[in-house]
RNA sequence: GGAGAAAUGGCAGAGUGGUCGAAUGCACUAGUCUUGAAAACUAGCGAGGGUCACACCUCCGGGGGUUCGAAUCCCUCUUUCUCCGCCA
């Protein structure tokens, strides 16, 4: 959500800036506006009629105390009229203040300076590129026949279980998984972030707080008995534990890390291209969170892209590092890098991380706030990003590392898989 | 699942209808003293709205009500604790 203040302050440049992003914010920031100066007004005259009644109150109590009850009882039907007035205020507030959320909630975040102008994924900006694309067998599979081939992964037995998207990994298979969620995890924390384990089910609140509430709803499994959602990601757990929180500025820079299973509804395309591990309802990701100081946060998101970057080197896969163009940007980022993987097999760049650095938007919902050194509160900056999400990454390096031999494991999983080829 | 108790500022903890945004202690910040630190002393110290700045308004778990007036009384929801039951 987009401080009011800054709308305020700056309206031009806003719907200059989201025009990046082929929205036109001209008649809802006008309407904001306008909302807001009525909010205002009517907050001024509620307040003054409180003062009134206020005052009145305490000649009340005054005069009862002193013995002149008759006075009193005078003064009393005075605030009668004032109650009304006060009530009728109060409600015309509140409802100005709830049309001006909602009208606020259908904003997205302003685009950073540096973002591509553009509408699809193909105005994407490669800005990296680095790893060898292996030649391969000339018999090479993609992961899904591979995966059957060596029995490791087992899809028709995930549609009996839950159905189509939610895939059984076995043997191997599930211990490279495991293997996989150890090394990144580990990678995090020798780089600083603080591991966490949270709760897989969040509440609406945390919900609103992170943007995937009130208008992707869809998006996110929903149990309806206890009014729960399964989370889309780690980030909304993660980010939310600073929901109302104010941090002290020495606390800076807040890194943490978590790996949890990931629930997307995903509705709609279905087809060659969401084949085997490509798109699922269920799949395990571990991710990075940060909090910074506004000053901070962009040198921040570098160091998240550098980070992934020495993970992917290490890993050996072939990837590129792409800026998000304002089309493509998720609606609660500032800036956004992807981060593709080249499946041989597959003949495409498969996203396997998004880094992004959402600015003050996501910490004006959060109201996640710290201390300047003035002693006032400011907003706080939150970034994220997927380091890394696994079914990609495993369909990448079953496809790349793929031999006669069967399917080599990268050497720095050996030692957390324990075996070294799978086939 | 059943029975009881509770929820107040960063923490602890007073406050049962008016002068309470809220005593006191701890923590924290600044100053005095000190070579420095500690101690002691002095001052400051919740959040949000509003204002050039004041004023002023709101908030004592959430929501609603009673009253001229609510942290305090009533209803409701949530959460926590204790006891019993069940259980990985």
């Amino acid at each position: 959500m987009l401080k009011l203040q800054a709308i305020r302050d700056g309206k031009e440049a806003i719907t200059t800036a989201l025009k990046k992003r082929n929205f036109d914010a001209t008649s809802l920031l006008d309407a904001i506006l306008e909302l807001d100066d009525k909010r205002r007004a009517t907050q001024t005259k509620l307040d003054a009629t409180l003062a009134e009644s206020n005052k009145l109150s305490k000649e009340i109590g005054m005069l009862f105390k002193t013995g002149k009850a008759q006075e009193a009882n005078v003064l009393k039907e005075k605030t009668v009229a004032l109650k009304e007035e006060s009530k009728t205020l109060g409600d015309e507030l509140n409802t100005a203040a709830e049309e001006l959320q909602t009208l606020l909630y259908q904003i997205p975040n302003v685009p950073h300076e540096t973002v591509p102008a553009g509408s699809t994924d193909e105005d994407n900006e490669e800005i990296f590129k680095e790893g060898e694309i292996p030649t391969l067998v000339s018999n090479a599979l993609p992961h899904w026949e591979l995966a059957k081939k060596h029995d490791i992964i087992d899809f028709e037995l995930g549609v009996k279980i839950a159905g189509a998207g939610f895939p059984v990994y076995k043997g191997k298979g599930a211990r490279l998984q495991r293997a996989l969620i150890s090394y990144f995890l580990d990678k995090n924390v020798e780089a600083g972030y603080t591991e966490m384990q949270v709760p897989h089910l969040v509440n609406e609140a945390s919900g609103l707080g992170t943007g995937q509430l009130p208008d992707k709803e869809g998006q996110m499994y929903h149990v309806g008995e206890d009014d729960l959602y399964l989370i889309p990601t780690a980030e909304v757990p993660v980010t939310n534990l600073f929901r109302d929180e104010i941090v002290n500025e020495k606390d800076f820079p807040i890194c943490y890390t978590a790996y949890t299973p990931c629930f997307r509804r995903e509705a709609g395309s279905y087809g060659a291209h969401v084949r085997g591990l490509n798109r699922l309802h269920q799949f395990d990701k571990v991710e990075i969170v940060r909090v910074e100081h506004p000053k901070n946060s962009y040198t921040a998101l570098d160091g998240m892209v550098e980070h992934i970057k020495n993970i992917l080197r290490e890993l050996k896969l072939p990837y590129r590092v792409l800026r998000l163009c304002g089309g493509d940007l998720g609606f609660t980022a500032a800036l956004t890098f992807d981060f593709e993987v080249f499946s041989t097999a597959q003949d495409r760049w498969l996203e396997i991380s998004s880094v992004s650095n959402f600015e003050n938007y996501q910490a004006n919902r959060l109201k996640l706030r710290y201390k300047d050194e003035n002693g006032k509160s400011q907003l706080a900056h939150t970034l994220n990003g997927s380091s890394l999400a696994l079914p990609r990454v495993l369909a990448g390096i079953l496809e790349n590392y793929q031999t006669e031999d069967g399917i080599q494991i990268p050497e720095v999983l050996v030692p957390y898989c324990g075996f070294e080829t799978i086939g």
